[in-house]
DNA sequence: TGAATACTTGAATAAGTATTAAAATGTTCA
DNA sequence: TGAACATTTTAATACTTATTCAAGTATTCA
């Protein structure tokens, strides 16, 4: 029985399971990922990253919800919408997920 | 730009949506958590432990979820099934949110 | 054996999420 | 102004997940 480290709150477990059920999607996942390694990128220029199977609608609903939980912020210029990752801290999940025995 | 970290592949990141989905639940989370920091709990003090809002039924449920899931295994002895943590580098994702300024 | 305990399963309902297409908004520039 | 472009929004449909209750299984022990 091993002595806890920190132990989150029922309140911070729920805050927790929201933003893990923004990224818990392949999509959303890989906007994160591409995001990543790249300067603030607009919502076509996305679309296309992603390859053939990218609706840019589907994109828009994507990047919109995971705006609207925090996870990216955009900023608008001229016609374009540019989103980049709003908390980088959020990045440790993929080491997290990459050193997990189940991917 | 930042040059490539490891890189999930398409297939890595749909087995990591698919984990995060199984994750993203406060009370799946509180579970996790709970186990973390107990040796092998069966499912009636599991749902003591997480209060007085716990159905057995549903604990049952999302213990079902988890295990078939790799994240949990289980043991029976006697009347009693015991579970634990499948892979506990898992745990890491309690860090990783804990840092995050969304929580 | 059969009553009690511990847990699982199945079915019903409710609630949330994803996908797609079409229409709507906002911006630029000829 | 109005055509073209980039993105968002809305609405419809399909799908997935959560919750609850009732019934079912498995185990122990008197």
């Amino acid at each position: 029985m091993k002595l806890d480290q920190s132990l989150l709150s029922r309140e911070q477990l729920t805050k927790a399971a929201k933003v893990l059920k923004v990224l818990a999607h392949p999509v959303k996942l890989e906007i994160l990922q591409v995001l990543r390694d790249h300067p603030p990128m607009d919502v076509s220029s996305l679309c296309k990253s992603l390859g053939a199977e990218c609706e840019i609608s589907m994109m828009s609903h994507h990047l919109a919800k995971m705006k609207d939980n925090g996870v990216l912020e955009s900023v608008k210029r001229g016609k374009q919408v540019f989103y980049s990752i709003a908390d980088r801290s959020l990045l440790s999940i993929f080491e997290c997920m990459s050193k997990c025995a189940l991917i």
